[in-house]
DNA sequence: TATGGACATACGGATAACCATATATTAAAG
DNA sequence: CTTTAATATATGGTTATCCGTATGTCCATA
């Protein structure tokens, strides 16, 4: 069960916000893309993901030497409805974050 | 202008958010009614009062001996949906601080 | 002006958050 | 089995957060 609270303080650090609602964007992201999106170094974004892996904020599956992480799937409603309100005031920031995704160069493919 | 990851830390503490919930159900609160429906120290009360209020959270207006607390005019929109998504994940809880506030015993009256 | 109630703030200490750097783990490739 | 790329974690240090206690301020009333 998803603690209000610890849903708060979790996204209250900029890069974790960040990188959840673009997360929440693109479905699912690996955390090399994340590291080119945010221009960030590997271990910090490691680490705040880890912790929203903890908070129950977002989910991760290995496929191959790739981490994806994606929103967890057991995200009650409230939570959805506050990623969906905290997008809207960071729209024009997440659409920068993804058109520098989209120009990343050696990008994995999906190739399960 | 309100900053999104402060606006989520000043939430991520539950007095703070206790707080402002309850504020928000009730329109404005004096800092000794949140003593007595939060049951926490004054001194503490008040502290996290004046970071929300820094913060742009809350707004204060005195009036006599009391000081009163409401939401912020100044919310973008949203914040207040926010502040509705996380009412309803505290339904219950608020609904049992609302019932300790309202057998208050010498519960300062609206008296401008 | 003195008193009391409501509220704010200052101080000091304990705990937690955040970061850079270095190192460990895991998996694919050779 | 070695190497390399992707990811995770450990370590140590700095800063921020939170709290209890004590004290200061402001306002109403006597």
């Amino acid at each position: 069960m998803l603690d209000t609270s610890r849903f708060l303080k979790d996204l209250s650090d900029s890069t974790r916000l960040r990188a959840t609602l673009l997360i929440r964007r693109e479905t699912e992201l690996c955390v090399c893309e994340l590291v080119t999106a945010l221009q960030l170094s590997q271990p910090k974004i490691s680490r705040h993901l880890a912790q929203l892996r903890k908070g129950g904020v977002l989910q991760d599956s290995r496929r191959g030497q790739w981490v994806y992480y994606a929103l967890s799937a057991d995200l009650p409603v409230w939570a959805i409805a506050i990623l969906s309100n905290l997008d809207e005031a960071h729209a024009s920031d997440l659409a920068e974050l993804q058109q520098t995704l989209s120009t990343m160069p050696n990008r994995p493919g999906c190739c399960l």
